[in-house]
DNA sequence: CTTTTGATGATACAGCCGTACCATCATCGT
DNA sequence: ACGATGATGGTACGGCTGTATCATCAAAAG
């Protein structure tokens, strides 16, 4: 038998390839001929690690999700061993933000993949159902966390509130990513909203009422 | 001279064409020829009209932008003579959620422009920055409104809430969008951001403390 | 009536796309 | 050493795309 080659290994540097190709001059201009080109292979061999077009560009979107969790997962173990629930949260929320290069690009793929999605079965089925209900999930917990910890504005629906701050993160994202809304600004309107939602001041003394107030978490992520 | 045709309405029945055919099979998937067969005109025609594709983009985008402004008007009309700014505020806001037809269509292509925008700058340069602005004006001005009325839960910064509020919108409206939300789970998650900031009872008397109360506005718009 | 000219039709062209085919190389098992 | 076989290169094919070219028709102006 001739040379073995690490199947996965070579399928990943092809995908990170297309990534980059794509974020460069978009999805939608990418062929096969721009991947291989990137990734410094022959055009035959694209087709040989991916036989079609459709399953490189799924097997790039499931890429793409991976290593968008393994961000938010690094940004999370970066606010401190056993942040607050709010850094947790606010790390989640902001780690969409299109602020640098790479979240940019995993914003505007992301975005190119559901748009694509609404007419292709085959990129709706698994992706776009599976994150984002994971991320509500792991917000909505997260508020549950706190509103037991007595850190929350009393009255609140954890689900209610973690769908509705992962939507505004969404929409601020592409509102950064149009170039409609700077990074600071959305970051701030988040901040904001999550200033409405968690207590301000400790549970115990003197409550001061009006001005803007000390937050609870911990490190600010980015921004 | 011979036969003299109307050329803004014959531009507009194409854009019309191309704004069909992209809600069914994507803008990704669309060509001259498409649009053409849609029209009932030939591929020369659509040359004679647009004389580049990109140009025919470009309107059909500014098309969709109007008509959907239209939506919104007749959406704000429909909720009653002078209806209370909540009613407003939720007529604009429910007006982009893609509960039929025509809101998806809108709300899909309308993505796919702002993907295409990210790297088109003619795309870029005019709507993506102008409507979204009027729209974040407009919700400012309806929320300060209520503000200097005593409808809002005391506190609020006008903008802040105003820019939240339609990114919210937009995030759940992608999240209905690709299948990932019911449009009247979309629908609740807003009402129930909008019971968060205006008050849920007349500043007058007597103040019960818990429960869910019914709200100021006038005319649910669809749900 | 003829000429001008806007509106339309048919079709050709060059280029790119994804895919398929065929050949070659290199290596490992025997 | 040799042949089986995985990995790779080169290239051609059919189809589709946007655009350009050429021709024709019809109506209004002289």
């Amino acid at each position: 038998m001739p040379k073995r080659v690490d199947h996965a290994e070579r399928r990943t540097e092809i995908a990170e390839a297309l990534v980059r190709v794509a974020g460069r001059r978009g999805l939608h201009a990418v062929g096969m001929r721009d991947v291989a080109a990137e990734a410094g292979v022959s055009l035959r061999l694209v087709q040989y690690y991916f036989e079609t077009k459709e399953k490189l560009l799924l097997f790039g979107l499931e890429h793409l999700a991976e290593r968008f969790g393994e961000r938010v997962a690094a940004r999370v173990r970066a606010a401190g061993d056993d942040p607050g629930p709010r850094a947790m949260v606010e790390a989640l929320l902001t780690a969409a933000l299109p602020v640098d290069e790479e979240s940019r690009t995993f914003h505007h793929l992301y975005t190119s993949y559901a748009v694509l999605s609404v007419h292709d079965r085959a990129l709706a089925a698994q992706p776009f159902i599976k994150n984002p209900d994971a991320a509500e999930d792991a917000v909505t917990e997260l508020l549950r966390q706190a509103q037991e910890a007595d850190l929350l504005e009393p009255g609140l629906d954890p689900r209610l509130e973690a769908v509705g701050l992962l939507a505004m993160s969404a929409g601020l994202g592409t509102g950064v990513l149009v170039g409609q809304r700077r990074p600071e600004s959305a970051a701030a309107v988040l901040q904001h909203h999550l200033d409405r939602i968690f207590r301000t001041t400790t549970p115990a003394p003197g409550q001061l009422p009006g001005g803007r107030r000390r937050r609870l978490g911990t490190a600010p992520p980015t921004r």
